[in-house]
DNA sequence: AAGCAATTCTTAGCGCAGCTAATAGAGGGG
DNA sequence: CCCCTCTATTAGCTGCGCTAAGAATTGCTT
């Protein structure tokens, strides 16, 4: 393909994950974790403890940012931090089981949305639609 | 489709989208326009001049919000906004030419880096990819 | 005509997330 | 032992989201 039209798809690709994460910030209103502490939970989860460090790194963030977006996560009992033994300049970040449990529920209020809307589709179209995600998440790793 | 097809893809799209966002801030770090000001530049630009209430209706955010959104806009000569003739309690927004120029040189250095992983795509996956955004399209509108 | 209610936008003030710069604390090498 | 490096936090700025409250304009009603 030519560059114009992969240009065409990188574009709405774009616009397309401004207006979900929009909507989904909609959804979230009503007692939600916010975005940036449910993407942080959910790589704890994924990959067990971290250091503050490979934390923002994870999620291309600055280590005081992600300092920050921790310490929120641990008021709410949603991770846990402590020194590391062995080099005691380090923090062992990990997601606590309340915070494993409420992560499911973010998610699901999250994604709810959005698969209401895939729901009206035809069946065409959400294999369509599958098969671009996939392609789509090997692009982006 | 089932349900949890559906919930498959809409999570999968999720986090596609906030890992795409991610890679598109990162990039935006040098002298750019931010994600919001240009979402509302691209508006006007596509659209033409809106009251401040449509505007917000169309990025679905508040109006305060949208007020100091276009605020920054008309600072940095983006945007124009002048009480409407008919009804003065309304304001027409427009983008500026500077603004229409600015536009296109921002999208392009956020949807960049985007093309450019799209690139290293086999052309079977690029031509999937491209459906799955129309559909996509479609499924938000 | 005067006043009142509705509409539209802005201002005020709060929380969260991003950043850089500066600080604090721990480890390691001279 | 002192200094330098490494890791994380604190301080302080910008910007975006919200709600609540204010100001301006319009138009309806009396």
């Amino acid at each position: 393909m030519n560059d114009d039209q992969l240009h065409l798809i990188a574009s709405g690709l774009h616009s397309a994950a401004s207006q979900m994460l929009r909507i989904a910030r909609r959804d979230d209103r009503d007692g939600g974790i916010s975005a940036p502490r449910l993407s942080a939970l959910s790589v704890l989860a994924f990959r067990g403890p971290l250091s503050l460090a490979e934390l923002a790194a994870a999620e291309e963030v600055k280590a005081p940012t992600m300092s920050r977006i921790v310490e929120g996560l641990v008021k709410d009992g949603l991770a846990t931090r402590q020194a590391e033994p062995a080099n005691r300049r380090k923090v062992r970040i990990a997601a606590t089981d309340e915070g494993r449990r409420r992560l499911a529920g973010g998610r699901e209020r999250r994604v709810g949305a959005l698969r209401e809307r895939l729901r009206r589709l035809a069946d065409s179209e959400q294999r369509a639609l599958a098969r671009g995600v996939e392609v789509l998440e090997r692009a982006l790793r």
